[in-house]
DNA sequence: ATCTAGTTGCAAACACTTCTTAGTTAGGAA
DNA sequence: TTCCTAACTAAGAAGTGTTTGCAACTAGAT
C-alpha cells in the first residue's frame, strides 16, 4: 500500500514491513537495519561484510543475529542467495562453453548445449563494467525426478510455518 | 592400453597427460583417478563425492589429495568450478528478474538488467529435463577496477633499483 | 638402481555457518 | 501501560567444507 513515491530502499523496506506483519513475526530494529543495509547496497555482500556494516549503526548487534535474519528474510522472500548454498563446491571436466540446468530441490546439475545462448547479445551496460571473458545460462527448475517425488508425496503448497 | 578409438573419457585423459608434462609435473595415479572420475560423470560431483567414487578404487586415497588435485587440475585449465568459490554465501535484496556481471580477479558482481535476457527462448532439450522456474545469464570477465591493477602489476620490469 | 623434488596421507587447523544455554530486551496485543 | 514471549546478546561449541604442516613416499630423470 505504498502511496507516494518512495526510493528503492524505502520501498523495499515497506515490503519488510509488510511482509513480517503478514507472517506474523516481530518487526525488529535488528530486522529493519540488516534488511536496510542489504538493500541499499549492490555488492551483494556475505553475510559478515554486512555485519560489519550494521555494526557501526548497531554496535551490539551480533553475527548470529545477521546470519539469523539472512535466513528469515529468505523465507519471507524478500532476499536471495547468490550461486549454490549448500554443498560443496562442485567441478566441472567440461571445458567447451556450456549451460546448466539446475533442480531447485535435489541440486541435480545437467548440461546442456545451445549455440544460440554461446553467442548472447548483452547490453551495453555490461561492457562499461569490464571486459567480457564468457557468458553462461542458468536454468532453475524443478527436475523430473523431483517432481514426481512431490508429486508422490502429496503435498499440498503451503508457506513456510 | 592400446586401442584405436578413444572414448571422450579417454580423450581428455590424453589431454591431462599432455598438461601435465607440459607442466612439468608429475603425473601420479591419484590424478589420473581423480580426473578420470571427473570427466567420466555428468553429474558435476562436489570433492566428497569425487572422493568417495575414487576411493573404491584406491582405497587409500585421501580426500585432501582430492581437493589438491583438483586445484592443480584447475590451474591446467582442464576443470571448472560451477558457481563461486571462496568467501561466504552472498545475497542479494534484488528479487526482480535480473543477471550478473562477476569479476573474475576479486569477486565484484554487479547486477545488471536486460528484457531480452530475461526471456531468453530455451532449446528443447532443457523443457525434458524439468520445469523451468527462471533462468539467469551469468557473464564474467574483468572488471574495470582490475583492469588496471593488472595493468600495473604486469608492467614489464622497468628498472626499479 | 639411485636420487630427489614433487606428492601424498594423516591430522590438525581454518573459515563459514548453525546451534546451545542462559539471561535480557523489546514488539505489539490486550 | 502492562504483560507475554519472540527475539536478542553473549560465549561457546559443534558441524561442514576446505586448506595446511609435516614426515613418508614415489614418479621420473640420471
Amino acid at each position: 500500500m505504498s502511496k507516494t513515491k518512495q526510493s528503492p530502499v524505502e520501498r523495499r523496506l515497506a515490503r519488510l514491513t509488510d511482509a513480517v506483519r503478514e507472517a506474523g513475526i516481530k518487526l525488529t530494529h535488528q530486522r529493519i537495519e540488516i534488511f536496510r543495509e542489504l538493500a541499499g547496497t549492490e555488492e551483494h555482500p556475505d553475510a559478515e561484510t554486512l555485519f560489519e556494516a550494521v555494526r557501526k549503526r548497531m554496535p551490539t548487534v551480533s553475527l548470529d543475529t545477521v546470519y539469523r535474519t539472512l535466513s528469515t528474510l529468505q523465507e519471507l522472500g524478500l532476499v536471495k542467495t547468490i550461486g549454490q548454498q549448500g554443498g560443496g563446491t562442485r567441478f566441472d571436466a567440461n571445458i567447451e562453453p556450456h549451460h546448466h540446468y539446475v533442480c531447485v530441490s535435489c541440486g541435480m546439475i545437467r548440461d546442456f548445449e545451445s549455440k544460440e545462448l554461446n553467442s548472447l547479445r548483452l547490453p551495453g551496460t555490461v561492457r562499461q563494467l569490464g571486459t567480457i571473458l564468457d557468458a553462461n545460462v542458468e536454468v532453475r527448475g524443478l527436475c523430473a525426478k523431483c517432481q514426481g517425488r512431490k508429486k508422490a508425496s502429496t503435498r499440498p503448497k503451503s508457506k513456510s510455518s
